[in-house]
DNA sequence: TACTCGTGGTT
DNA sequence: TAACCAAGAGT
């Protein structure tokens, strides 16, 4: 692993750190979370960014800090709310993990983001990337800040042939940034390595004729670029069978808080079960789970349509039915009739606001 | 380590 | 269309 690391003593690290921070400071793009340098909006945008575009990640960040300004905002926030300000953007627990950890800056630190490597990386949710991003970004602090954008760059820049989809292949990559980082400006350093992730040195057909350090990279000398960086294939989803249930009671409909651990925690859907195998979607048996897993007593009609919604690991079947009640649900924490007006209050996953779209709301 | 955890845009 | 991809972290 230190073999893969023999052009980093190669690199004209001055040259190259000139190159890159001119570049980015010059053709960096105008971002709402480039505004100011506040450690808290920092943070706010470095998890949404999390396994997220930019473009999708826009809208959210400034509705996010129009509702929740401060650390003291946020912390004080209710659950359901964050979880509104998040729906769309997937990865749920990003945003119940940042909420806990600014609930521990505003009671352990006195309202101010940590910043030392040490304290910020015991907050939930800030890893190994989100506390050198924030470290370097917010508070000029030397330290690595890789991501998928610095692996592929700094893979084709030193032509590193580890397989980056394996999570100790990082460290190598921490190596060379600690070796390579521009200790004057540590922030458009590892910003300008993202950026030309994103706008040049990109997956594929990388644009290496408008690449501000051609001239230091060694795949593109070797004429390797399309080759790097190495990435193992993902496997492929696992089928998951779902029936769901749009039930009709004088306008009203009843909607279901899932768990609060696990896939889409804590986030509203309309009544649904998993089916397996042979008796698939049966309506009686519908029913019967229904009742067991739900408490639910009620009669399908209808199955109305189908809907499909692939996650990174699974796929959803949902099979989407009309309902009215057997007998009346007993109302709790989880399980709620709501009219149209308060549907729109509760978060929900984006299979289930496509069943709301389809099968609830829409005429 | 390998798997879990969302979504929408690109190829 | 299916696969791939995007500023990862938790377990």
């Amino acid at each position: 692993m230190t073999d893969s690391l023999k052009n980093l003593k190669l690199v004209n690290k001055n040259a190259f750190q000139h190159d890159l921070i001119e570049w980015f400071s010059n053709e960096q793009r105008d971002l709402p979370w480039r505004k100011d340098k506040n450690p808290y909006k920092v943070w706010v945008s470095e998890i949404m960014l999390q396994q997220t575009r930019v473009d999708t990640v826009i809208p959210y960040f400034n509705r996010f800090i129009e509702q929740f300004p401060t650390i003291n905002d946020l912390a004080d926030a209710e659950e359901e709310k964050i979880l509104k300000a998040w729906e769309g953007l997937g990865y749920y627990s990003r945003v119940r993990n940042l909420q806990s950890a600014v609930k521990e800056v505003k009671e352990k630190y006195g309202g101010k983001v940590p910043d030392t490597k040490e304290e910020i990386s015991t907050l939930k949710g800030v890893g190994p990337y989100t506390a050198g991003a924030i470290l370097s970004i917010a508070y000029g602090v030397p330290e690595p800040a890789v991501d998928g954008n610095v692996m592929r760059v700094i893979s084709r820049i030193l032509s590193i042939w580890e397989d980056i989809a394996k999570p100790s292949t990082r460290k190598t990559f921490e190596t060379a940034i600690y070796e390579l980082i521009s200790h004057e400006n540590p922030s458009y350093f590892n910003q300008a390595l993202m950026e030309l992730g994103a706008l040049i040195c990109t997956p594929t057909s990388p644009s290496c004729l408008l690449c501000p350090v051609r001239e230091h990279c060694h795949a593109f000398h070797e004429g390797v670029e399309n080759e790097l960086p190495v990435k193992t294939k993902a496997k492929k989803q696992r089928q998951v069978q779902l029936a769901a249930v749009v039930i009709r009671e004088s306008e009203k409909t009843v909607i279901h808080k899932r768990a609060s651990s696990g896939l889409l925690a804590n986030m509203w859907e309309f009544p649904t079960v998993e089916v397996t195998s042979p008796f698939m979607f049966d309506k009686s048996y519908v029913e019967a789970l229904m009742m067991e897993e739900l408490g639910i007593e009620v009669k399908l009609g209808q199955a109305v349509g189908k809907i499909e919604h692939v996650f990174s690991h699974l796929k959803w079947d949902i099979q989407v039915f009309d309902g009215v009640l057997k007998a009346p649900i007993k109302e709790d924490e989880n399980l709620k009739m709501v009219s149209p007006e308060e549907i729109v209050e509760y978060p929900f996953p984006v299979p289930h606001q496509k069943i709301m779209k389809q099968f609830y709301n829409e005429e």
